[in-house]
DNA sequence: GCCGTTTTCGGCCCGACTGTTTTCAGTCG
């Protein structure tokens, strides 16, 4: 376990708390951005900064430069950095606990601390709310009644969000925003819509709904938003203007809405597609050629003041010299500099992929954990739907402590006999299909499965589903181990991740990496929605590795297999073409990279 | 304090909103 002191959140936190006591001694105010983007370097970095710190390659973070990595290294060293504590001095903690509420920064904080005396850290917030209640916070200058209202009602949103402040899955976003979209195109002045933000970008969870909508004309918005907010599932209308509009659908959920008109249309979608540091990126990049972006257009920054409007993304990059960006890749990391040199390459899409290899079916295998709803044929069938070539029957090992190895030969020799019997009579025209197995890695680095059984299959995929809380040195040991077995060709949902219930165990990437490269065993990005395992982040540093990818939809049902979807925007988002990725293969190739 | 496809010095993303203001500071996305 990384000691809590060092970890990335405990750094960002510290960084920001420097820009914070800056802006309250009102250092210069370049030198409190600085601190800040070096917080967001941190906190979006794919890797812990303390093993950069080891590599001694802090100051190779871009935003990072010789003085913080100077600090930084002290407290690495110390425990404690003299600069930063000196910068906090005369700083109470409590101010950066009230930072924490809505609409307090770091000089209303400071303020609020100061003026009422707030010195306990651990009930700042009750003391507030207390001093709030005597009707002391608006008697303080530059505060007022209004603002003393604004801040009781921010603490008591955070303190609602502080039970349920969880992100929806992907999926579940994905598909509420278009229930709304259809909903919107019921309305003739509705052009067009998008989705806006972290949606669009398909990050794997999300916060708010965004919904961009074009118009013919300005004078069409009213009757658009007024659409907007008669959408049945609203519960409240937080506020509706001329351009823009926000609803609360669900408890937690709220809706936004943006429209514009076609010729500036291009303009707001890059802007509000974001991501926050891919936008602040390009507009710095624009300003080196001396223009100045914004959501509305483009301005040169010297002479004529003509704002300069596009209908299109496309034609917005390419006025700055830039290959077109994928919505996916838009986070701020070298996306840029790379479009500048032509060199984005062609992501994977949905409709290169050739096969499904990670499929429950309903066969009872007496199978160690749960079976899917659907029989071999009826998967196959589906299959052939969906235009694949090929599918995997991975049903769970069958049920392993307290059973011979024998049973279980018998049981998987069965099933191969089941399977090929039903395909030997009833034949499909495109999809052929191979035989798999999903196995337990146990906690020594075993499978659950007799040597003798994978004789009865065509390839393994392995994978951990016990003993998550493991040391991570001992969970590489593990999970390497599992690897050397034969036929085994995928690592399934590597992190073990389940969003917003279970965080990803640790494990040495770099080793997995080149030992799945060594072994050509490719890692899984598993399309469930409370997986979307591997990560984006460890999907863009496997693939510089030269590791392959599986995308798989972990389907225990035939509608399941449709979220492979989500998969392919994972890999997407790892930076993944086409050739990354094995079930992109043709059958033949794919039936040789079995053996090979 | 950071950084470089006009710069190793001289810049630093842009705009909206809000409240307490008499021209702007603080906060947010």
């Amino acid at each position: 376990m990384t000691e809590d002191k060092f970890s990335n959140k405990a750094i960002t936190h510290l960084l920001r708390s420097v820009a914070a006591a800056y802006l309250i001694k009102n250092e210069n105010r370049f030198k409190i951005i600085a601190y800040n983007k070096a917080a967001d370097a941190v906190e979006h970095l794919d890797r812990e900064i303390k093993d950069v710190w080891e590599d001694g390659k802090l100051k190779e973070i871009p935003g990072i430069g010789p003085s913080i990595a100077d600090h930084l290294d002290e407290y690495f060293k110390k425990g404690f950095s003299k600069h930063i504590d000196w910068v906090l001095s005369g700083i109470p903690p409590s101010v950066f606990e009230l930072m924490k509420i809505r609409t307090i920064g770091p000089k209303k904080a400071y303020k609020l601390v100061k003026s009422l005396k707030l010195t306990q850290p651990d009930t700042v917030i009750a003391d507030l709310k207390k001093a709030i209640s005597e009707n002391k916070v608006a008697n303080i200058p530059s505060f007022g009644n209004k603002s003393q209202e604004d801040i009781r009602q921010a603490i008591e949103l955070y303190e609602g969000q502080a039970s349920k402040k969880e992100r929806m899955p992907l999926p579940y976003a994905y598909s509420l925003a278009q229930e709304i979209s259809n909903y919107l195109k019921k309305n003739p002045k509705v052009k067009r819509t998008d989705a806006l933000g972290s949606l669009r970008r398909m990050v794997a969870t999300i916060g708010d709904i965004d919904i961009a909508v074009e118009i013919a004309s300005a004078k069409d918005a009213d009757e658009v938003i007024s659409h907007f907010t008669k959408y049945p599932k609203t519960l409240r209308i937080e506020n509706a203007g001329g351009k823009k509009a926000s609803i609360i659908i669900a408890p937690n959920i709220s809706a936004d809405l943006r429209v514009q008109e076609k010729e500036g249309y291009g303009s707001m979608l890059q802007y509000f597609t974001g991501s926050k540091s891919h936008n602040i990126k390009l507009r710095e990049f624009a300003l080196r050629k001396g223009y100045s972006l914004s959501e509305y257009g483009v301005k040169k920054v010297r002479g004529s003041q003509k704002l300069m409007k596009f209908e299109t993304e496309e034609a917005l990059y390419s006025f700055f010299g830039l290959q077109y960006i994928p919505p996916e890749i838009r986070e701020g990391t070298n996306e840029i500099e790379l479009a500048l040199k032509n060199k984005i390459p062609k992501l994977v899409e949905l409709k290169e992929i050739k096969g499904d290899l990670h499929i429950h079916s309903s066969y009872d295998i007496k199978p160690s954990h749960d079976r899917g709803s659907n029989s071999y044929d009826e998967i196959v069938a589906k299959a052939e739907k969906l235009g694949y070539e090929y599918v995997g029957f991975t049903d769970h090992n069958p049920r392993f402590t307290g059973v011979s190895a024998e049973v279980i030969n018998k049981i998987m020799k069965r099933r191969k006999q089941y399977i090929d019997d039903i395909f030997s009579t009833k034949k499909f025209e495109r999809t052929k299909y191979f035989i798999g197995i999903e196995v337990d890695i146990l906690p020594d680095g075993t499978i659950a499965l007799p040597e003798k059984s994978i004789e009865y299959v065509d390839y393994l995929i392995v994978a951990i589903h016990s003993s998550f809380d493991m040391d991570k040195d001992l969970m590489t040991k593990r999970i390497i181990k599992a690897l050397q077995y034969p036929k085994v060709k995928i690592l399934c949902h590597p992190t073990g991740r389940l969003l917003g219930k279970r965080d990803e165990y640790e494990v040495d990437w770099d080793k997995i990496f080149s030992e799945a490269k060594k072994k050509d065993i490719a890692l899984e990005i598993n399309s469930w929605p409370q997986r979307l395992d591997l990560p984006d982040t460890i999907v863009r540093k496997a693939l510089e590795k030269g590791v392959k990818m599986a995308i798989n939809s972990d389907a225990h049902s035939n509608e399941e297999m449709e979220l492979l979807f989500y998969g392919v925007e994972v890999a997407k988002r790892g930076w993944a073409k086409k050739n990354d990725i094995i079930n992109t293969l043709s059958y033949s190739d794919f039936k040789k990279w079995l053996v090979r």
